[in-house]
DNA sequence: CTGAAAGCGCTTACAG
DNA sequence: CTGAAAGCGCTTACAG
């Protein structure tokens, strides 16, 4: 059983007293070291392996060097390919800026500063990043701690908050422009979810390029809310419209699971893409590449967003700044094989 | 700005000692309060939302209510389907016994002490459960600080460790059991990675099957290995077993990928599935229900493993055992439509 | 340039 | 049944 050295071993070790080894490691500003001391300091520090107690630290310092991300709990958030991503980037960029990562769930309903998630109520992160939904008192409760934040696609859409997405209403615009250009005039648009921030735009976005290209819009044929954003939605949704008498020649989906049902039904239909339709997608989860074609979609940089939503909260945290932005990352539209000219 | 209450104030409004709050608010055994006491404190708590700090109590308990979760650094280990359900079922059940869950990452490579994981290190956690990968030493290293250990997919396979993994010998053994009995003989295994014990065991799963069932393995016609575990692998592996003279009548798959990229593969061939040929995977991810035709496959319970990590650390947290034991989970078959009667 | 000392907010023997 | 006090391992004014 090996017990962790604490500072006094080190400061015994190198001949100094304890707060002499605290400025050395810390490299406290404001502290003038002689170099000797400094290398005498390091020597012992190494030689025992010394690695300060997060903890004690805290306590003293009143940091913790913990940020926390918080979902809201939703039965497929995380194994959600998206923010799986999105996840990876933040733990990545937390861990080089030297913060550690906590994950945690929070309930939907949000009552009272009780039910504030617990690492906050136990004081235990110096930052939280919630990602998706976000419960606009909660973040006040959170803030009026001294405990900044920062949201990753944020929902409701305060603008009272610190806040990151990519760009969805030009994405969903490139992927309509695309078609467009490719001479499609009848595109539809599979939707769901259509409170959500980031749905909205996309619709926003298609709705945008469809007009600027004078294209009028039949909302009740043009845009069809699947319910869901999963594939089986997609797929009936899609059986639905390619069964009317003037179709549609293309089909853009705000998001991949849509677009990989709507494959599907195509091929049910008889009809093949993308010859005879045209389909769009959003996201590039991993599965758009594997689609029968592979589906033309739009894509964010995922990983991205999560390491971008660290740095805005580490550059709070260390300058206690309190003005609240919103920022947009730019998309590219993926082209792939399940678009094609108009028929 | 509010500031934390601290276990003064709640003291000074409940009229008793700090020592008396705590005694309350931890239940601390041994300790006798009386209930009269017992209601002011918890009053008084209650009315300042006083919530002790994590820091604080860690400090002095020498216990810090957080598991870390490590994985090793790889491309795509979270956005892998597979953990991040893993990963999902770990949140929720640390939540549920009162611990906070840390992520982080630690390199391939271990050299000294110097290289632990940073929460270990500064002495962070409580416990750490490795995903996938493991270094011995590091384990030792970790568990001579009195800090358990417990690694999901153990790899390599040393069995001085806690390890809990899926059945994967009976998933593979299950699969081939099912196609046996569908009357196939000429079985082909495509593979990768085959150091991997989780592969491992799903390729002697299936040699025991053969075996069992009476049908001799040609191991150069019979096992492939296709380099690694995804789609376009799957697909070009699938592509040059299937132009050979004697085809395979069925394929069994270590995972979902690779069955998907047979899926393609039969359909570029001009073959059907199941009608041609049948093909299985394995895990279950949510792709697997989506191709066309969907994918027998075997599944695990992925929350059920992070969930039970996490339950086994508490125990051996909490007692201080260490006997060293390997579980492994139970798997299932989900008979789908890419098989069939053999042709 | 360096050290002695207070204090961070708790827990936990130890007394009574 | 309850309280006074030491101590967890650090940081940080404050002296010198």
């Amino acid at each position: 059983m090996v017990k962790k050295p604490t500072i006094k071993d080190v400061a015994r070790r190198a001949g100094v007293s304890i707060a002499t080894v605290s400025f050395v490691l810390n490299n406290s500003p404001g502290q003038v070291i002689s170099e000797p001391v400094k290398k005498k300091v390091m020597k012992a520090a190494k030689a025992l392996n010394y690695h300060p107690s997060a903890i004690a630290a805290g306590l003293a310092s009143r940091r913790t060097g913990n940020i926390a991300i918080v979902f809201y709990r939703s039965p497929d958030l995380i194994s959600n390919q998206y923010y799986s991503f999105v996840l990876e980037g933040a733990i990545r960029e937390a861990a080089r800026r030297g913060y550690n990562l906590f994950f945690s769930y929070v309930d939907a309903e949000y009552g009272a500063a009780e039910e504030l998630p617990k690492v906050v109520r136990e004081g235990n992160t110096d930052g939280v990043i919630f990602v998706k939904q976000v419960h606009p008192q909660m973040v006040r409760d959170i803030e009026s701690r001294a405990i900044p934040v920062v949201v990753i696609d944020h929902f409701p859409r305060t603008s009272d908050v610190n806040a990151i997405e990519i760009d969805n209403f030009r994405g969903a615009e490139m992927a309509a422009e695309h078609l467009i250009a490719l001479g499609h005039r009848r595109i539809a648009c599979l939707f769901a979810c259509g409170d959500r921030p980031s749905i909205q735009g996309r619709l926003d976005g298609y709705r945008h390029a469809m007009e600027l290209a004078g294209i009028p819009l039949h909302d009740r044929d043009s845009l069809v809310d699947c319910g869901d954003l999963g594939f089986e939605a997609g797929l009936e949704s899609a059986l639905h419209l390619l069964s009317r008498k003037r179709r549609p020649t293309a089909i853009l989906c705000v998001n991949d699971e849509l677009a990989a049902g709507v494959l599907r039904a195509a091929h049910g239909a008889g009809l093949s893409v993308p010859s005879d339709l045209s389909v769009t997608g959003f996201d590039n989860i991993t599965m758009s590449r594997f689609t029968d074609p592979p589906i033309t979609t739009v894509s964010g940089d995922k990983e991205e967003l999560g390491a971008h939503a660290i740095r805005r909260l580490v550059e709070i945290i260390a300058r206690k700044s309190a003005d609240k932005i919103q920022e947009v990352l730019p998309v590219s539209l993926i082209v792939r094989n399940s678009t094609a000219v108009a028929p």
